[in-house]
This record gives structure tokens, C-alpha cells and sequence, in this order.
DNA sequence: CGCATGCTTGAGCACGTTCAATTGCGGTGG
DNA sequence: CCACCGCAATTGAACGTGCTCAAGCATGCG
């Protein structure tokens, strides 16, 4: 496999300009790993040792609740970073990263990265804003599993996915998933995700094609949601 | 009412050393603000002017779904910090804070705060580092949301309050908090909050005296929640 | 061809919400 | 001092959602 330039990160959160002053510190110190479907980068539990950049393919980051529930927190894919909870006072890191498909990441030494904080400002703060952006998609997120029917937590994570992933030349959401997959990321349980995803698919919001979803009317499942809360925003 | 001394926040999650540093930069800038019980700080909506150092008093951060039902994130006093997630991109307060108690903060405009961040490299980190741990808390609270039966969500949210208000003389949280507030803490309604309160009384693991709730037997909680999840950490 | 695995569907059940009615209590005014 | 009002606390009952369990069906691989 060729060797990914990390340049090509740029798409990342970080804006380019520091990004392309950090990479060039790092140039010598990253090291690439490579992990292959349904095999994690790290398992709760495991000691924080490093942070990782995804160069290519896709993530699923998921905490477990017992042996056989999960919940699935967010995807990553290429220019995405993983790991960062090990930022946290904790020792270890309090969620697993397992790859849905064939995946290539930049693995970066928690000291180095430390220092690399310590010396690049940008960097800090760019992070900083980073996080409090995910903690309140975080806490949005908490508030509909509290509050919304299994259906529109259904129709909202399409609707995630399709905004991370966007769509292939068919026009379906471009991550393919397995249902328990989708049912862990919406917050229920195989069965009922199978339900709701027959539902939308009878009420002609969605369609499959393939293993593929596609969203027909993104605008009426929006208004789904709507309607079992006024004040959406 | 007397002049609060910003000095006294050290017990702020910011490391004293960092802080001083940075109270003492802004001593002209700051300006106090107090809230009557039940009076909110700021709205969802609301756009971002500012953040706020608790100086005094006690606050619940919540975040509505429809007008009759909302969530409580978190709360804060003394020496907590209000409004940070207006570090984010929004323009506007995702969620509300409004005082259960009369409160004093002081505030911080938003142009000043972030010019204090591009100064003083250790705020930054240590702001980093503090989203990172509130995102951890976050992510676990939502699993525990989805997974988690009411009675385990109320325990829990009952051993999340001791531990952040520790208690009183008579060993009770020290906290008074309506039961509706406690119902939406704990992700549920009144009364189904009511009869798991109801249940916890009878088997012996709390005490209510007046409008506060003892923890008798925090181990039992703990294993009651634990019972229903085999990997608790 | 047979077994295994995952997909699909049905039926029952439990939990938690909703709605409604009652009780208790403090405050207010006659 | 009592009567009344209002509000929160409390309880009961019914309903609905979603989970569990289990059986049928398809698919694939040895």
C-alpha cells in the first residue's frame, strides 16, 4: 500500500494553514496503521497511547452497555480524527473504534501530541472549538434519545449519515451499514429498526437499493421529526 | 450586595496558577450579574455575547423539546463555568441556564474571552482538556439514556448530584431541587420519577427528609444499576 | 443436500407515559 | 378562626410503544 500523504488531511477540521505547520513538525514521528473490516483500533478499556487521523475508510466509534447492547457515538472517515476522548483525564479510553471497512489511519504518540499542543496555539484553541462543537451535537443528541419515538431517532440518523456521507451516483447514503449497526446508532434494537425502516420505506421517504438506503424526502422526514417536537432547531 | 472577588473561583476547573494569571488580566473587564431563583441567565436561541463564571448560588443548564418537556444537562455552582458551549460555531446558546437559586456570576464578553485564549497557552489546553472530559460524561449519560431503565437512570442521577453537591449536616444531597426538575435530570416525567423515588424509599437505599433525599446505601444503588449492566465502569 | 447464519415477521409482555381524580397543605381573605 | 382557593403531591387506571422471544423463511457455504 502506498504511502498516504498527510497533506491530504486538509479536509479535516483544522484549518489547513496550521494543520500543514503541524504535519510538517510531525513529518518524521507518524507511523500508519492499517486495520482490516470489523477489526478495532482500540477496545474500552485499553490504555491511551495515541490519537489517530483517518486517511481512508470508515469508523464506527461505540460504547458498550452489555455483552450483546451497544451504542454506536459517531462514524469517522478519511480526515476525521479518532481517539481524541483519550485527551480526557481518564486513563484509558472510555469507548471502542472498530472499522466498517478496510481502514488506513495516522497514529500519533499522546506525548507527541501533548507537545505539539504545548507549542502550536492555533492548534489549542482550534481543538477546543472542535470539542465544544461535539459536545453539543453530543447533547442534542441525548435529548432526542430522551425524548423522540424510535421512528424519528430512525429518520434522524439517516438524516446524519446522509450529511456526513453524502450520497454515491444513485443517489443512496454513501456508507453502507448493517442493520444491527444502524439499529445500535439509532438507538434501538434490531427488530424495531427493521419496523420503522419498513414504515418509511411504505410511506415512500426512503427506498433500498441494494444494501443501500436511499432518502426520497428528506424535507418529509424533517417535518416527521418536526411534528413530534415544535421547537426543532 | 459585596464586590465577589473573581480570586475566589480557583476551585475552578481551571488549574489555580492559569487562573490567576488570567483573573488578574482581566480585572477591568469583568462585570457581576445576578439572577432571582428561577430567573434564566440566557435561552436557547439567545445569541452568544459572553460566558459566565458561577460565583454564587446553583443553576440548571437544559435544553427543551417541546414546551412541556425539556432535559437537564447539567448544573452548576461556585466556581463552574456557564455558557461555554457558545465556543462553539453556533452564533446562538444551544441550550438555557436559569438560577434554582438567587446566583451571582460574572461575565466574561465572548471578543475578550477568545483574545484571552490567543494569549495564554494553557487556558486553551486546559479548556481542551475540560470539553474532552464534559464530552466523555456526555457520551456515557446518553448511553445510559438508551439502555438504562427509569429506576437506574433516577439512582444514577441521585449519585451524580451527591457527588457534585456533596451533602449537608444531616448527610443529604446538598442540593433542593423540585421533583420535576429531579424527573428531568433523570430523562423521564413527574410521576414516573415519583414512584421510582417511591420504590427506592421503601427498599431502604434513600430517605427523604423535608425537601431533601439522604443516600442510605450508595453501594446498593450502585449495584442495582450495575445489576442491570454486566460491564459497568 | 444439510446445516448454519442472518433476515423477516408475529405475538405477548413489560415498562413507562398519559390522563384523570383525589389528597394534602399553605396562604389568603372574609 | 374558619372557609376557600390554588397548587403541588400522590395515586389509580388505561393505553401505547417498543422490547423480547420464538418461529418461519431465505441465503450461502461446506
Amino acid at each position: 500500500m502506498s504511502q498516504p500523504n498527510l497533506c491530504d488531511l486538509k479536509s479535516c477540521f483544522l484549518c489547513s494553514s496550521c494543520l500543514t505547520e503541524w504535519v510538517s513538525v510531525i513529518g518524521q514521528e507518524r507511523k500508519n496503521i492499517t486495520v482490516k473490516k470489523s477489526q478495532t483500533l482500540f477496545k474500552e478499556g485499553d490504555p491511551v497511547t495515541g490519537m489517530f487521523f483517518v486517511y481512508s475508510g470508515k469508523l464506527k466509534v461505540h460504547k458498550r452497555w452489555d455483552h450483546e447492547k451497544e451504542i454506536i457515538l459517531r462514524f469517522a472517515q478519511r480526515g476525521d480524527i479518532v481517539g481524541h476522548l483519550g485527551l480526557g483525564d481518564e486513563p484509558a479510553y472510555p469507548v471502542s473504534a472498530t472499522a466498517i471497512e478496510p481502514v488506513t489511519v495516522c497514529y500519533i504518540p499522546m506525548a507527541f501530541f501533548e507537545a505539539t499542543l504545548n507549542i502550536n496555539h492555533g492548534f489549542a484553541t482550534k481543538l477546543m472549538r472542535f470539542f465544544a462543537n461535539e459536545l453539543h451535537e453530543s447533547e442534542k443528541r441525548m435529548r432526542n434519545f430522551v425524548h423522540m419515538p424510535v421512528k424519528g431517532r430512525v429518520a434522524q440518523a439517516l438524516i446524519t449519515l446522509q450529511k456526513q456521507f453524502g450520497v454515491n451516483n444513485e443517489g443512496c447514503i454513501n456508507i453502507e451499514l448493517s442493520r444491527q449497526d444502524l439499529a445500535s446508532f439509532s438507538g434501538t434494537v434490531y427488530e424495531s429498526l427493521f419496523r420503522a425502516v419498513n414504515e418509511l420505506v411504505a410511506a415512500d421517504l426512503i427506498k433500498l437499493i441494494g444494501k443501500h438506503i436511499r432518502i426520497l424526502k428528506e424535507d418529509a422526514l424533517l417535518e416527521m421529526i418536526a411534528s413530534e417536537n415544535i421547537l426543532i432547531k
